[in-house]
RNA sequence: GGGCCGUUAGCUCAGUCCGGUAGAGCAGCGGACUUUUAAUCCGUUGGUCGCGCGUUCGAUUCGCGCACGGCCCA
């Protein structure tokens, strides 16, 4: 424990010596009648003239930022939740003994002020104590207050450190909160509702993924994190809950990057007796309700680009996509061969028995989807990388499916969902021998699912929508760490 | 999995190319100061230079390996 660097060292010594007086360093109990917010927000317009009118005396609390010492005054400026009010002590005002204690104080002690306000020589908003309490005493130092804190390591494995020291960390994660609520409202007033489906189930369903694995003791069974609520949303649909959704965590076991970690945020939703097409137009309108919301506006700015959601989007197919924008020719486009070449000269890795409509998606998301800066939905997938949606009636090869991209990120997928239990039979025998033949993301045989196909789901579109990478977007981060409070890190 | 970069005081960073056991600012500590706000002024403490091995009389510096992190690629 005494190994610990001088300037603990020296916080402990006061810590010790505080003790030794009798001093609670951590008192309960002490009650503030207003936040700085508030303060402000009343306060802030006023001068020094009208500020004398107002005789009441306020108590707040917070965590000490600064201190100015003059010896027989000191200036701080204590942070709360909603903001920071700087405080002047004087030592006439409150008293000796109590300001040969305050003398203690180090930058990251919680306290608690009484006073009046007023307004300095340099006319800031100042609470003018005659009284000063200690709440919380800190015993390890804070990181600096005009850099802040930039090592990302410890912003992420401190993220306590990161959201005291750095404001617009606080402000994306409180905009985070916003965007989610805001979606819950829209999906309440659009009458759907919310539910929760299992997180741990026995087989991993809903998405090409890796799942996570573990093992239930008493059961005596392995079950999986889920990759996506799909499977379970589908069964609700069966049940007649036409219109649900849930907002929640799944889990992949994949690599981690700025646009992927371990444990990410979906909202996935399903609508009974509706198309893809009219999910595009549900998403085009819960995007316009969120920018109007949050920021009253249709553009913002993301890492340098303007993107502007002002809707309609649109809405290009796969191929055309490869075509106009991948700049792919339509020989190319229309022969295998050529296609798997161009693939491989790209630096893709190509397997040989890998399906065609995988290595188009796979050329799509390496050629086109960095280019998609403003909305766009792009149409058409092939059946073969689409397991669980339906196909079109004019072209068996094709699904009813849809992605959105925004500022080159995948952002939403959906599609119109496949009710009919044969035909995901088959999808699911095809997923298994991808399994059989080593692709570990491939879909599993449930017979479970099929049971409840059998009884019926209507026609119903479903869609999910990466929350991360959208408040990414909404925030203008760069990257996943960034918008997830605790990313995953490697243990140290 | 591969490539590149980083890891030095509590924090933010120099120094390392060309080897001789380290500096600054802030923070801290002591002192002065009752309207400052990156307060100011005087003085001052603080380091297993990420870890290990090697080369060398001598390694924070050079080489190799490892760990952790970042960016890019797969």
């Amino acid at each position: 424990m005494d190994e610990s660097s001088g300037i603990i060292k020296e916080i402990k010594k006061k810590v010790q010596e505080l003790r030794s007086r009798g001093f609670n360093l951590y008192p309960s109990g002490f009650r503030r009648d207003i936040t700085v917010e508030e303060v402000l927000n009343r306060f802030g317009k006023m001068d020094n003239n009208a500020l004398k009118e107002i005789t009441d005396t306020f108590t707040l609390a917070g965590r000490v930022m600064s201190i100015r010492d003059f010896g027989k005054a000191v200036f701080i400026h204590i942070k709360d939740g909603t903001g920071k009010l700087q405080a002047y002590i004087r030592k006439d005002r409150v008293g000796d003994d109590d300001f040969a204690i305050f003398k203690f104080i180090d930058i990251g002690d919680h306290v608690g002020l009484t006073g009046q306000l007023f307004r300095t020589k340099t006319d800031e908003l100042t609470i003018l104590a005659s009284s000063v309490v200690l709440l919380t005493k800190v015993q390890s130092p804070l990181p600096e207050k005009y850099h802040g804190l930039i090592d990302v390591e410890t912003r992420y494995r401190q993220r306590y450190l990161d959201l005291i020291v750095n404001d617009n960390v606080r402000h994306t994660f409180i905009l985070r909160s916003r965007i989610i609520q805001t979606i819950r409202e829209f999906f309440d007033k659009e009458n759907f509702i919310e539910v929760e489906t299992p997180m741990m189930q026995s087989i991993p369903g809903g998405a090409t993924a890796r799942p996570f694995k573990t093992y239930h003791h008493t059961l005596g069974m392995d079950l999986y994190l889920r990759v996506a609520p799909e499977l379970y949303l589908k069964r609700l649909v069966i049940g007649g809950l036409e219109k649900i959704y849930e907002l929640n965590r799944n889990f992949r076991n994949e690599g981690i990057s700025t646009n992927h970690n371990p444990e990410f945020t979906m909202l996935e939703f399903y609508v009974a007796y509706a198309t893809y097409e009219d999910l595009m137009d549900l998403t085009e309108k819960l995007f316009l309700y969120l920018l109007k919301k949050l920021f009253g506006q249709l553009t913002i700015e993301y890492q340098g680009n303007t993107v502007n959601f002002t809707t309609p989007w649109p809405r290009i197919s796969l191929m055309d996509a490869l075509k106009d924008i991948g700049g792919i020719g339509e020989n190319v486009l229309l022969d295998n061969k050529a296609l798997i070449d161009l693939a491989r000269s790209k630096g893709l890795e190509i397997q040989d028995n890998e399906g065609i409509g995988s290595v188009l998606a796979r050329l799509f998301e390496h050629t086109v989807e960095p280019k998609l800066i403003q909305p766009t939905f792009v149409v058409d997938y092939p059946i073969e990388v689409s397991p669980l949606s339906r196909r079109k009636d004019e072209n068996s090869e094709i699904a009813e499916r849809f992605e959105l991209f925004i500022a080159g990120k995948e952002i939403v997928n959906g599609f119109s969902e496949l009710n009919d239990p044969d035909d995901q039979r088959e999808r699911f025998l095809k997923q298994a021998s991808l399994r059989d033949s080593g692709d570990e993301e491939a879909l599993f045989m449930d017979e479970d699912y099929l049971r409840a196909l059998e009884y019926g789901l209507p026609p119903t579109a479903g869609e999910g929508i990466g929350i991360d990478r959208l408040v990414m977007i909404l925030t203008d981060s760069p990257s996943i760490r960034d918008v997830i409070l605790f990313p995953q890190m490697r243990k140290k």
